[in-house]
DNA sequence: GTTTGTGAACCGATTCACAGCA
DNA sequence: TGCTGTGAATCGGTTCACAAAC
């Protein structure tokens, strides 16, 4: 099976198991079966087998995957080979951390641009990057080839926010803000919402 | 049908549905219908029904939704009724960031304790909350009865953190660390990666 | 008339289990 | 022999479409 689309579920695990591949060239493994992969990336080898097998078929029967090769076509189809550029919207205490978060350069994202419509913000430096007005945005997205968004913003903000990334040539967002949000065409979302995911926790805890 | 339990993609839905409900209930709307509520909720009018039916039969043919009934039993599915204690394991920017976010309060979670290994850090107060020393959780757990924690440590800290705080008698866990854990028995634990989500963003960028 | 709640059909992902290859 | 890759079976969620209820 070549390269067609990649199933959803499946595009979620990639970056698991770009991360367990990682870890094993750290170690200097060379090879490594479904099985072993599977344990480390807690799912099932059957299921590792199938998601692999949307790829292409990298794999040696009776052998296993040799890890460094495989890492190369996991990153290929992420699409992570080379650098990509974030811009972070909104610097309130999240968008900081974000910005100053160290996990993001070694998975080969660079925060090049912050930008914030708060005048009391914006000039300030932040993680080595000086806080931009909103309204730099379309210069900004060009100049220092921004890719992707990251939407740290009051959830009031966020349509507003979401729609200037767009008009700006941003097509692939992730917002951390409470609201549902209408995608402008042609742009990728994805949401993580803090106290929601609290929520559903909640649901487990022992009742009232 | 009754309460048996909620499948799991109902389950996530159910914290936008609540944001809805209580949108609703602030500007004052009595009833909704299905097709009024999947729309501001970003889902088909069929899926939500769906939804809504595994928490009980709560609309009326003809008419719709009670919009505070409705809020009620959303809530009480989700186990949101009461004030649930925080403890925030790990004070970094993103740590910071969990426990001065001003969301959390709205939906019932309150961060009531904060807890680090770093002595620089211990002692200081974040969001009006001294941080403690990681030994302190057991009896801080108890002491302001907290349900869920949150871990924003660094990836090679995340399944100490996580087993530290199972045994400490937290059974909710949300963690940020880039990391598979084995989850100790009776725990729930719900994972947001960062950087994963760029990743996968990443996948439908425009190649190389 | 309107809208819910739900069988039934559909669709896609997961898992099984084994043929095929190293 | 050992392990992959994948048809086939299975499982579960989504969507359709309509009878029941208001």
């Amino acid at each position: 099976m070549t390269s067609t689309a990649v199933p959803p579920p499946t595009l979620t695990r990639l970056p698991v198991y770009a991360r367990v591949l990682d870890e094993l060239v750290r170690r200097g493994v060379v090879t490594a079966s479904s099985v072993e992969l599977a344990a480390a990336a807690g799912v099932e080898p059957a299921q590792l087998r199938r998601d692999l097998s949307h790829l292409g078929s990298y794999g040696k029967r009776g052998v296993g995957y040799d890890v460094a090769e495989l890492r190369a076509h996991v990153r290929g189809a992420l699409g992570v080979g080379r650098r990509r550029g974030v811009v972070v919207v909104g610097v309130g205490n999240l968008g900081r951390a974000v910005a100053s978060y160290a996990g993001l350069v070694p998975r080969g994202f660079e925060v090049v641009a912050l930008v914030d419509v708060d005048p009391a913000v914006v000039g300030t430096t932040v993680a080595g990057v000086e806080v931009a007005d909103l309204a730099e945005l379309p210069r900004l997205v060009v100049e220092r080839d921004v890719s992707l968004a990251v939407l740290t913003v009051p959830g009031g903000a966020a349509q507003d926010a979401l729609d200037a990334v767009a008009a700006s040539g941003v097509r692939s967002v992730l917002s951390f803000a409470p609201r549902a949000l209408s995608v402008p065409d042609g742009v990728a979302l994805r949401s993580v919402d803090v106290a929601a995911e609290l929520q559903i926790l909640s649901y487990y805890l022992p009742p009232v």
